[in-house]
DNA sequence: TATTGTTATACTCTATAACTATA
DNA sequence: TATAGTTATAGAGTATAACAATA
């Protein structure tokens, strides 16, 4: 029962104790604007950050990748046109079906995105670091639930086939 | 010690315990998606949403506007242009500075916000619900601390004023 | 006919640089 | 001179609709 739910987390104003809706949303807000920072200093956007990342164990088709992010076909083919011309991704012509082109990681893209990924992971290590072993250790058991209840109570099939649909 | 830091939290991934990491990176994107969502339903950006947030409880200038939202001020008057073409925000000339002008909530802007905010606050509590209560009280005071350290540990200083600097 | 991908177009969001009006 | 705000411009990111090539 908050009788100010912050949509926009306040940055200074961090009471004693948040609701646990206000906390979830500030962490949250935390979390993405640290990676946010952290690509920037790639020059990259998240949402060409979340490109690279999806591409480092996956060879999709342009169509398979737009489900994968979320967006329309056509917003993957500029995304995958500036990613390109820095040489982060490569298309190749699909064999199996002449009409599709499958999107690879270059060397550069993998090496990029790895760096990306390593600093996030330090950075928030650090940031959890500040709490003592036991709360981390609760945090990361009681996110690991929240996470598969979701999941469930939205009917993910988590062997949903991207060829499928 | 995660193999694979997890940029692009995999949806389809989730096992049974994730890295603290992984787990708050994972937790962080499906926050911040429902935010988008939700903000979505009422033709409203982040950034629209964050705006009209910002204003809830102030009548800044543009310029400090541009310093709440970590904007350019060439960006903050566009994004003021479309809110007020919307109806949602009004622009009012200053008295005490008469290069400045205050930006405001209109009523609109304010039901608009509390709408969105109200469902983000239900689909939030919706989703801890589906936690045992024991667990979401841990959450909750486990997140307090940890972003009352990291405020700490960033040097924020919570009576910082926006006039200053 | 249906699907894959691109192109044309339009809009939001963002920043830099130049400008106007005030301080 | 310095500051507040806007404008001009450029680019990323997004979607819809229309299109060409292939299935």
């Amino acid at each position: 029962m908050t009788s100010r739910p912050a949509v926009v987390p306040a940055p200074a104003a961090i009471p004693d104790r948040l609701s646990p809706v206000d906390g979830l949303a500030q962490l949250s807000f935390l979390v993405y604007g640290t990676l946010e920072r952290l690509a920037a200093e790639h020059d990259l956007s998240i949402v060409q950050t979340r490109l690279l990342g999806v591409l480092r164990d996956r060879k999709p088709t342009m169509n398979q990748l737009a489900k994968l992010l979320g967006l329309d076909k056509s917003s993957v083919t500029g995304l995958v046109d500036r990613a390109q011309r820095r040489g982060l991704v490569a298309r190749v012509p699909s064999t199996a079906d002449r009409r599709a082109v499958l999107v690879n990681l270059t060397d550069d893209g993998r090496s990029l995105v790895s760096q990306v990924s390593t600093r996030f992971e330090a950075e928030v290590s650090t940031m959890l670091g500040l709490l003592p072993s036991r709360d981390r250790q609760a945090l990361s058991r009681i996110m690991s639930r929240l996470l598969a209840a979701h999941a469930a109570d939205e009917g993910v099939d988590l062997f949903a086939d991207l060829d499928a649909g």
